[in-house]
DNA sequence: TTATCATTTCCATATTATTGGAAATATGAA
DNA sequence: TTCATATTTCCAATAATATGGAAATGATAA
């Protein structure tokens, strides 16, 4: 609970979510952070600020390849964190069609979980 | 984009976060804002803030009924959320083993969605 | 109407997040 | 070593959000 604030919280930023998603798209290999900045057209301190505060709540990793510093998505927290949204649906209970929909991303979400 | 920095923030909070999982379990039929208050020990005023706020972000939605105002999830749009935030995978190519659980769960909620 | 219960609004206070220039640090190249 | 590039830290000003008691509003029942 505490973990999936401080992850909502970081994503609750109109610059984080897009470094988030451009994370996403650029898939494990990652970006650094410079080319983040120059795609975001963010100030070097500014972005800097805010990586920092993915990488506290665990959606993002970096490591260092040279003198870069590459940043990539955490996929299982986020993963984690999709599924702790949707989890739950209806109380167990078969759904309702309103919110069925709900309850099958959630178990896809489950199933992908355990396979990391 | 917009729209999802609002739910975020909406539930980046942890009483909220209470409130919606709360509202997800509870289903469509949703709870009445005194169940919620005495299900979360939170003060009416309290209380009444954050639901507000859930509504903002449309993660919430009510209704009156007799004297009692009904929350309850806005399943459609969580579920628009959760699908945002791993679409787009690996900017589309096939997803290397660290992130393919990420994609299911993604292809899952686009499913999902339309079926709504 | 009058009483009762449910919920929201008002409000002042307290806390926390965001910004980005400039300087510091780190890595590798010449 | 000296230079160039990449990234982070420092800092202080600004802005946004959370709290809950008390009063107001809304709805129904007696």
């Amino acid at each position: 609970m505490k973990g999936a604030v401080t992850a909502l919280s970081a994503l609750a930023h109109e610059s984080r979510l897009g470094v988030y998603r451009l994370l996403v798209t650029a898939g494990p290999e990652g970006m650094a952070a410079g080319a983040i900045a120059d795609a975001l057209r963010l100030p070097p301190a500014t972005l800097s600020f805010h990586l920092k505060e993915l990488s506290r709540a665990r959606l993002a990793i970096s490591r260092q390849e040279g003198r870069y510093v590459i940043y990539s998505a955490n996929f299982g927290n986020a993963l984690k964190l999709v599924n702790y949204l949707t989890e739950n649906c209806c109380g167990g209970r078969s759904c309702l069609p309103e919110c069925a929909p709900a309850a099958e991303a959630a178990a896809a979400a489950v199933i992908g979980a355990e396979t990391l």
